[in-house]
Parts: C-alpha cells; sequence; structure tokens
DNA sequence: CGTAGAATTGATATATATCAAGCCTAGTGG
DNA sequence: CCACTAGGCTTGATATATATCAATTCTACG
C-alpha cells in the first residue's frame, strides 16, 4: 500500500497532495475548514488526530470494492475519486465524482456501498474507523451531520437523474461536467456562501481535469469516441482551449453554463447547429 | 375536491376502488397489509381510523404541486400517481410510479418535495396529517420505519439511475416498465417474500397499463412518438399484445424480461435487429 | 354525427454508436 | 539518448435509433 510519491511527477492537484505526509497535524490539513471534520472542537479535533490515517492510492487504483462493508469513513484530501458501478453487460458507469473534502461511506456503521469508489488521479485519503468515530461523543451530531452531508455525493447519480440530465444531450452534460470541475478546483469554494460561477467569485478559468477521456465517457454515458470528439466541438466553437489533454482554459464561461442547460442558441456567426439531440446506451455485450 | 366516481366507468384497478368508501374501516382496506399501516397494532389502527380521510382525483389532476410543503402522508388505496418534475425547457419527467399501498410525504415533517404527484388514472389516496402520526407513540418506530420504506418509491429515479436504466435502449426501457406494472398488479406482491415474474409466482398475464402513452413516453424519457413505435416493435416480436390502448398481454414473459436487460438476441427466425443504440433529449425549447 | 384530443403512421434529419485506422505520449530497454 | 512499444486518445466512415415535422386515424364525448 505504501508508494513513493514524487511530488514533480504527479498532476496538478497532486502536487500539493504530495506535501501533505502522515505527520501534518489536522489543524494545517489541506482540506481543514471543507471536510465534515472542519465543525470538530478542539477535543475532538485532538481525538482526530490520534486515529485517523492517510492513504495513498494510485491513478486506477480500486479504494474501495462494489458491495464492500468499510470499518471506516474516508475523506479526500487531494486527487479525485470516482464512485462507480458495472453494468451487467460489463460497461463501467460512473455515478458520482468525489473531490478533496469530499466524504464517503457512512458514519452509522459498516454498510455495504453498491457502488465502487476508484482512483481517478492519484488520491490521498484521510480514513478515520468507526470504533473511533463513536468516540467523539461531544460533538458528534454536529460533526456526523457534516459527514452525512459530506457523504452525499456518493449518490451523486441521483441528483443528475432528478435534474434531468440525462436527457440533455452529451454536449449539454460535457459542459456541466467541466463546470463542476472548475467549481470544485474554485479556491474559495467552500468560504463564501455560494461559490458562483463567475471570474470575479474565484472560478478559475484554467483548470485540471481530473479525469481520462474514458472516465469522461464513462461518467457521461456516452462512447469514447463521442466525448473526444464533443471536446473539439466546445474547441471549435471557441468555448473552451485545452492546453493540455486533461489541462484545459474555459473561454466563455457564460456560453458553457448556457450550453450546460442545453439552452444555446445561434450566436450573431453561428453555424454550429443546435444540438437538436439525444443520448446513447452501450454494447459492450460480453 | 368530491366527485361522483361512478364506479362502472372507470378503467381496470379503478372499480374496486370505487368500492372503497369512506367509512370502510381500516380493516378492511385494500392495501391493508401492504401499505406503512400493515404493522400498527389494533390500538393504534383505531387510532388511525379516526384521522385518516380518503381524498379521491382525478387522471390528470394535481395531488401535490411541486415545492409544496404538505401536512400529511399519503397513502395510494387505488389508482396510479406519477411522481414528476419539469425541465428548465418545459417537458415534463416522470421520475417514479406509485401504486397502491405506496406512500408519499415524509413522516419526519412538512418538507418541501422537489417533485410533484399527479394522478395518472383516477385516484383514491388515504391522507393522515402529520400531527395525528405523532400521536401514535406506541408503534411508531415501526409505524415510521415502514413509511420511510414506502416512500421510497418517491425517489425511484435514483434507482433507475443507478440501475444503469438511462443508458438502456428505449425498447428495453419500455420493457421493464411493462415488468413494473405486470409486478404491481401482481395479486401476491407483497405477501410471499420476493414476487417474482413467473406466472406461477401470480405474475399476470393481462395487464392494465395504468399511463397515456405520453406519460409513458415521460416516464421513459422519449418523445411520444417513439415510446407508441417501440409498443408496435414490442407487438410485431410477439412479446406482447395490445388488446386495447392500455390494456395488454404479455405473451412472453422470459423475452420480455431478456428485452429488459437489453440483453435479447436473435431468435430462430430472428430478423428483428438487435436494439443497437441509445437514448433521447427533449426539445421543448420554449 | 361531429368535434377535439390522443395516438399512430410516415418521411426525414441528425446525434451518436460502432468499426477501423492512425496518432500521441509515457514508459522501457538497449 | 534513442528506437520500441502499449495504452490512451483522436479521427474517419458508416449504420442506426430516435427526434422532429406533418398528416392521418382512433377514441371519447357531446
Amino acid at each position: 500500500m505504501a508508494m513513493s510519491m514524487s511530488a514533480t511527477k504527479l498532476p496538478g492537484g497532486l502536487q500539493r497532495a504530495a506535501a501533505i505526509g502522515r505527520d501534518v497535524p489536522c489543524r494545517f490539513c489541506q482540506v481543514r475548514g471543507k471536510a465534515f471534520c472542519g465543525f470538530a472542537d478542539s477535543g475532538d479535533l485532538s481525538l482526530l488526530e490520534g486515529v485517523r490515517s492517510y492513504r495513498e492510492y494510485r491513478a486506477g487504483d480500486t479504494i474501495v470494492r462494489a458491495g464492500a462493508r468499510i470499518g471506516f469513513v474516508g475523506t479526500l484530501v487531494a486527487g479525485t475519486a470516482l464512485v462507480s458501478a458495472r453494468t451487467q453487460r460489463g460497461s463501467r458507469r460512473i455515478a458520482g465524482l468525489l473531490f478533496p473534502a469530499d466524504g464517503f461511506g457512512h458514519p452509522e456503521g459498516a454498510r455495504a456501498a453498491p457502488h465502487a469508489i476508484e482512483a481517478a488521479t492519484d488520491v490521498v485519503m484521510c480514513s478515520i474507523p468507526h470504533r473511533d468515530l463513536q468516540a467523539m461523543a461531544v460533538s458528534l451530531p454536529r460533526v456526523t451531520g457534516r459527514l452525512l452531508a459530506a457523504a452525499k455525493k456518493e449518490r451523486e447519480g441521483a441528483q443528475r437523474w432528478s435534474a434531468g440530465l440525462d436527457t440533455l444531450s452529451v454536449r449539454a452534460r460535457l459542459a456541466h461536467l467541466i463546470l463542476t470541475v472548475a467549481r470544485s478546483q474554485n479556491p474559495l469554494a467552500g468560504i463564501g456562501a455560494f461559490p458562483d460561477l463567475s471570474p470575479s467569485q474565484g472560478f478559475p478559468d484554467r483548470i485540471y481535469l481530473p479525469l481520462s477521456r474514458g472516465a469522461v465517457a464513462d461518467y457521461l454515458g456516452v462512447s469514447r469516441e463521442a466525448a473526444a470528439r464533443q471536446f473539439d466541438r466546445l474547441v471549435a466553437d471557441g468555448l473552451v482551449a485545452l492546453e493540455q489533454r486533461r489541462q484545459l482554459r474555459i473561454l466563455d464561461p457564460e456560453r458553457l453554463r448556457q450550453a450546460a442547460l442545453g439552452r444555446e442558441f445561434r450566436g450573431d456567426f453561428g453555424d454550429q447547429r443546435l444540438p437538436a439531440a439525444r443520448a446513447h446506451r452501450y454494447a459492450g455485450c460480453a
């Protein structure tokens, strides 16, 4: 499980992660104030400090296997993880994304999760055993409340359904994903009331996409090729620029937001056609 | 709100419903034993009897408006209701179906539901105010536990997402819907351990589809035309027969189940092609 | 009957799956 | 340091499911 992470080789977000050692006290934690432990009082915090442990994973590693009963609650400190499931026909569905400060697992106790957690990038995770969580008697309600809220993202798929994202075009869903990632990389996120999407709100214009194209495709529920082509179109239409494969720049936040709503209209030069339609499925029949 | 329901004119399930008057005691209730109140002890049951009231709705009526805070928990006694939401672009999404014995609303208290409940057919609903529910001190935990379970269907959309239904072909989703409806009309449902889909388990071969074509389309997330055409194909392929618009007969449960899984293969005469693909979207741009 | 809304059918457009190369990049071994 | 390689990614060509538009049929109801 131990591995040597050389900070220079790791992508974007992880360079910071590598700086976080096992010895960093909680009060200097990268995600302190954002994660569920942000409301722990000083007594509980020192308790936590004794029982939490960091674990590191490489991109592609499985952090929690589907159906496994885990004896801890996890919090991402650095990197991005995928909440994934497998179709009967073998394809992967990605129900949600976990960004730093996001948690997973149930504070109540070990409950078999229906989906797996996998590392999309190299990941540093903070793990706290259930039994030790019980010891935090005083602020437990407050803390577990936050924890439950943090772990909600584990069920993000449900939100995507109820938001009707599944009936939007792939273009719209990709735009939505990009905005989601951008929001997660907003340095002010979680501090102000609502991290908005305007640059004035600290919305970053250059973002690191912590997903492989394959992961993007599985998140959007489309083929890899379709995902790639939609990137092309967003670039061709001038909404974003690709500086590296996973490094992109948001050129036109407003139009990107419209795209994410499926509400684009022909611009002044508009010869790109309206995305007129639909979604997808998957073969992968064994 | 009061309306005269003449039993002869109402479709299938409702003929029974009309026989249920306001005066029928709980112990003779159609859904007694299936609904959340099935575990109430005799004391609580007589309490319930004093506070519950039936309400009747016509097909198309809105039972609960989206975003409304309701002061009761509802249980369907007869008919079928839709858990629906509206897209920003104006189209209707149906997140779930409520069949007799299914409940909605939160026992905790009035919480604004994000979606509306509408009557797909004529509906008889049993309503119990929150405050009266509180009075059921003794078996409250048991009852509210069941209630929460019953109300889960309100969030069915989430399950559909996590089951990966959204990436299946329309044919598969329609087959799934038909099986769901059939299961709901299984007279043994909720009595045996797992109501299976085999005729030997009381699985009905003739079912009443309690949804208009438009509702089917909105449930599947496709256009009305597409929904109609998929009905055609299921009939042409001999999986089901349409006796009336909403009255169908399941001819080949096994293949229907395969279809619902998107696992069909060419049969011996097979010239129907495999459903090779995808989902949909929606225009409806105002 | 005649009308209105629902449902179907037909024709066409198009987004995306799928198959098949080709390319780019990081890692590997000489 | 450089070819080699493998996997991820992109591009191209084609097939097809479904949206969309338009017209017709069905059904319920006056």
